[in-house]
RNA sequence: GGGCCGUUAGCUCAACUGGUAGAGCAACUGACUCUUAAUCAGUAGGUCGUAGGUUCGAUCCCUACACGGCCCA
């Protein structure tokens, strides 16, 4: 934006203008009794007999969102943090001085206003206003008020324009925080400690993924952005703790997409003597209750397909699902050559050297997931794919582990914790051994983490939310970036 | 990383496939004391994303780049 852009030159005059007749542009001296909703909800039924009795006088402040001049009276509505609200303005009740200093301000201001209700002929509460002062001078011009602010790109570079010019946004992060609380209070409830673990690593672990590298220069170590907090919690289970969450931010190096954002917010939680299969139970309980409390109601609506969230949800193997929705049989998915061979068919591209376990995760990605579009619980996830799972009791090549699928993404991974130290130790070795995979990708053995299970994790298991793909869901917006309200862009010049 | 699309006034959008750009809102001037996309009259506002190229002439055609969107990997 150019400096000497003649719409804020005009507007600085004005200020200018203000400053002259004793008008401070930024004034911080004015107490606000009531919000325009507290106004609504007491008088909006109330007709013009009944407020005209009132004697009570209200403060309001806010932002001037759109203007009606009629030269000697003006109508305005002025929006706060709850709603809008019109209010009126007379040159014979403010005063002469007061109205010709009134008509300097511009929309986009912040004022204070000292009123009181009465309907309009067309039926408008509205606060006829007895004194008004200027709280901010805005010396931009907002976007257009029929429109709103509509190019992606500044809506996110300047997301506080999106939230002044279009309402339907804020909603949007007033419902991402209701659901963060919902969660919090259902598992306050069930007893969880919510705890903070470092988003500074030495060793990333609990996830496969690229992570940021930065620098601690007293301590003269790398250090790494976590890419999860799983074995941090992991730690708290070792130490009694029994029950723990964190909702808090994980950071990855990849790409960035209408799914991916490279910080994005994860809901991981572990308890002490239970089981992925009581874990099933619990996320439907959780994340019904949600819906329960947003539509009062279990099924809603998202992207034009009504999700059901009534428990109980579907549960199915990862081998059933393949072969449910690639039409193939099991022979095929026990046998390595012959699932390549399927799987190229599908148009995957798959390397040789991959494993069994590996080689059934990609073909399940291709040809299940994405129809997998009402809640879905898949289990019976290999072995050499979930490195920190436990083995099952009757086949130790699957693990005690789920994933919930919405809509074709993954919501939720979850599984009883592998609490083995020896087996955890050989895991995380072939892990790190994958071919073609670099130290920055499968991550460095976290020795200390060997050390905690020793010591002797009780049995336990865990589940991770993607907090802002859950979001999506009950904000019914196709695009990460719009459920984070400030989501990564390139810098511009 | 690849493909397709987009970038024109503060904002939202036009410009009929080459002849140096228009509208609505916002702004400015004036009128108007119940409007709500207020109305009426007038005024001003543009390096057509950036850099090259083709051409007598480019917002338009070509190339590269930047940023963004969607899809794919």
């Amino acid at each position: 934006m150019r400096e000497h852009d003649p719409l804020v030159t005009q507007r600085i005059e004005k200020m200018e203008d203000l400053r002259r007749d004793g008008i401070n542009p930024f004034a911080n001296d004015f107490k606000v009794t009531h919000s325009t909703h507290d106004i609504l909800r007491e008088f909006q039924d109330k007709g013009n007999e009944d407020l005209d009795k009132t004697k009570e006088r209200f403060s309001l402040a806010g932002r001037i969102i759109s203007v009606r001049d009629f030269g000697k009276s003006v109508f305005l509505h002025i929006r706060d943090r709850k709603g809008k609200i019109q209010i009126y303005i007379r040159k014979d009740l403010i005063g002469e001085d007061n109205f010709k200093v009134f008509k300097k301000f511009d929309i986009g201001d912040f004022i204070g206003i000292v009123g009181r209700p009465f309907q309009t002929r067309t039926q408008e509460l509205t606060i006829m206003v007895e004194s008004v002062k200027l709280l901010t001078k805005s010396l931009r011009p907002l976007p257009e008020k029929w429109h709103g602010l509509v190019d992606v790109e500044t809506r996110y570079r300047q997301r506080y324009l999106d939230l002044i010019v279009n309402p339907e946004i804020r909603e949007i992060f007033y419902r991402r925080t209701r659901i963060i609380q919902l969660i919090r209070e259902f598992l306050n409830e069930r007893d969880f400690l919510e705890v903070e673990t470092p988003m500074m690593q030495s060793i990333p672990g609990g996830a496969t993924a690229r992570p940021f590298k930065t620098y601690h220069n007293t301590l003269d170590m790398d250090l790494y952005l976590r890419i999860a907090p799983e074995l941090y919690l992991k730690r708290l289970i070792v130490g009694g703790l029994e029950r723990v969450y964190e909702i808090n931010r994980n950071f990855r190096n990849e790409g960035i997409s209408t799914r991916h954002n490279p910080e994005f917010t994860m809901l991981e939680f572990y308890q002490s003597y239970a089981t992925y299969q009581d874990f099933m139970d619990l996320t439907e309980e959780m994340l019904a209750n949600i819906a329960e409390n947003l539509f009062d109601n279990l099924r809603f609506e998202y992207q034009d397909v009504v999700l059901d969230f009534t428990p109980p949800w579907r549960r199915i193997t990862i081998k059933e699902a393949i072969m449910e929705y690639g039409e193939v049989g099991e022979d095929v998915l026990g046998d390595k050559e012959k699932l390549i061979e399927y799987g190229q068919k599908t148009g995957l591209q798959l390397d040789r050297g991959m494993s069994l376990g590996h080689l059934l995760g990609h073909v399940f990605e291709e040809v299940a997931e994405p129809n997998l579009i009402q809640p879905t619980f898949v289990t019976n996830y290999p072995t050499d794919v979930s490195p920190l799972s436990r083995r099952n009791e009757g086949n130790p090549e699957e693990v005690d582990r789920f994933e919930l699928f919405i809509f074709g993404r993954e919501i939720a991974n979850a599984f009883s914790e592998l609490n083995d130290p020896i087996d955890q130790k050989k895991r995380f070795l072939a892990e790190i051994g994958q071919e073609g995979e670099t130290v920055e990708v499968s991550g460095l053995l976290d020795k200390d983490y060997i050390k905690a299970l020793e010591y002797g994790m009780p049995p336990a298991a865990g589940e991770g939310i993607g907090i802002d793909r859950l979001v999506m869901l009950f904000a019914n917006v196709a695009s990460i970036r719009e459920v984070i309200l400030f989501p990564q862009l390139k810098t511009r010049e």
